[in-house]
DNA sequence: CGGGGAATTTGATCCGAATCAAATCGAAAC
DNA sequence: GTTTCGATTTGATTCGGATCAAATTCCCCG
């Protein structure tokens, strides 16, 4: 794997092209300002790039403002899970165990993200005022609740549910950043979703081609084109 | 279900059971007593009462005191998934969608709670040390990390790695406790564990026969006893 | 434009978990 | 103690995903 990079860019809020959907919207400039004491300088990654590494010390909380990350897990064994996907205005969920990151989490495409202190001193603790704090507890929030949710997709034992899953996850997604959510964007390997799913490559790969056959979605190496939104969502009948 | 219960308790973290292993351990007498101002008065339930429904507003982040706590989440199909089991000084985790549980939490037996407003005024918060605040963020990151944890079990094809890992998870849990981690208590029903692991409950209840036939475990209703631990954890290797 | 290697698709077979079915065990009520 | 119903175990069969194998497509590079 890549080294980390290290380029930085300003990290103002007010600059930010995700500001908008951001966890911190809603923020007054004062307040955003006050944020920015707990935060280090932003950072772009180029595609393949690290962000930190299983193993490193955990001392930020991430926020994709730009660009697509993916995390990943490696076990003693050798063997690699890949644990989720980031799009703009995600949080990166911290898996920390005795201080230190649990997974390494890498660029899939050119990114940027913004990072805030996880422990700041208690100094700058004390001042900051209770909207800036709510933001950090929701961060933390937003991770959580992503996690579990996907949980439920893995206990399903059927591939196709479970793809049909993923792909209802990731229109959710793209319809709160006010995207189109029937062009999926999937900068990642084809065994890449395979493990974030728990599933065989070829598994996979003979969904994919079962719904493509069926005219329910179209894909392609870079775009999952969903044709039809109604019959996917049915497919995926565990997320609520 | 049943309905909630509603008795309380004193709260005071200086009375806990659990104090030694709860999330607020290490915090001074005088920061306690600011901690306090942002909780309500703690809950003890009764086996087979629910903390919280799915659907009820979420205010408040809970902590286990003493007993068995269990999540699940019900999809419109009507299937039900058990997201999680909770001892003490484990943290409930918040799956929480504008604002709304979406997850039910119910007692296995009798069990004791302390509450933690999520989102006090802004007022109280203003004031608030900054060695509580680490207490309040920890909770949410302790949830995620838990989650994560349990995701990787469920990529895990096999029923008797998926069960191994869940021993193993919960040895753990019990060590940290500094009790004896070959007595798994088992409160709940068969049917649970395949839910919260993702198998039916024939295939659990087989691997459990295998692996007491082997005597690696001794299962009985209310406990598993772990006879071979070595093995039993090299039966999880996904587990890091 | 063509070659080479990786990514992906497709095919055939195997294995284990789900499913359907039935027996046994256990706890609470009488 | 016995009844009774739900919880759990065990058995037989089916089905779908994993595995092993091979073909094909897609990119990157020369």
């Amino acid at each position: 794997m890549n080294m980390i990079a290290k380029t930085h860019v300003d990290s103002f809020c007010s600059t930010c092209p995700t500001r908008a959907h951001c966890i911190a919207r809603g923020l007054s400039e004062a307040d955003l300002a006050v944020l920015r004491n707990c935060m280090r300088p932003g950072r772009t990654l180029a595609g393949g790039k690290h962000l930190f590494l299983s193993g490193d010390p955990a001392t930020h909380q991430y926020h994709v403002r730009s660009g697509t990350l993916m995390s990943y897990h490696n076990n003693q064994g050798g063997d690699e899970f890949v644990t989720g996907f980031y799009l703009a205005g995600d949080v990166v969920p911290n898996f920390v165990v005795d201080g230190t990151h649990r997974h390494s989490v890498v660029a899939l495409e050119h990114a940027s993200v913004c990072a805030i202190r996880q422990s700041p001193d208690a100094g700058t603790l004390n001042g900051l005022p209770g909207s800036v704090w709510s933001v950090l507890t929701r961060y933390a929030h937003d991770a959580s609740t992503r996690a579990l949710s996907h949980q439920l997709n893995l206990k399903i034992a059927s591939a196709e549910a479970r793809f049909a899953g993923f792909c209802v996850e990731m229109m959710r997604r793209l319809k709160s950043l006010h995207r189109d959510p029937t062009d999926i964007p999937t900068p990642m390997r084809r065994t890449d979703i395979a493990s974030y799913l728990g599933l065989t490559l070829e598994s996979l790969s003979r969904v994919m081609s079962r719904l493509s056959r069926r005219g329910i979605i179209c894909a392609d190496r870079q775009y999952v084109k969903v044709l039809d939104e109604k019959t996917l969502t049915s497919l995926a009948p565990h997320l609520s």
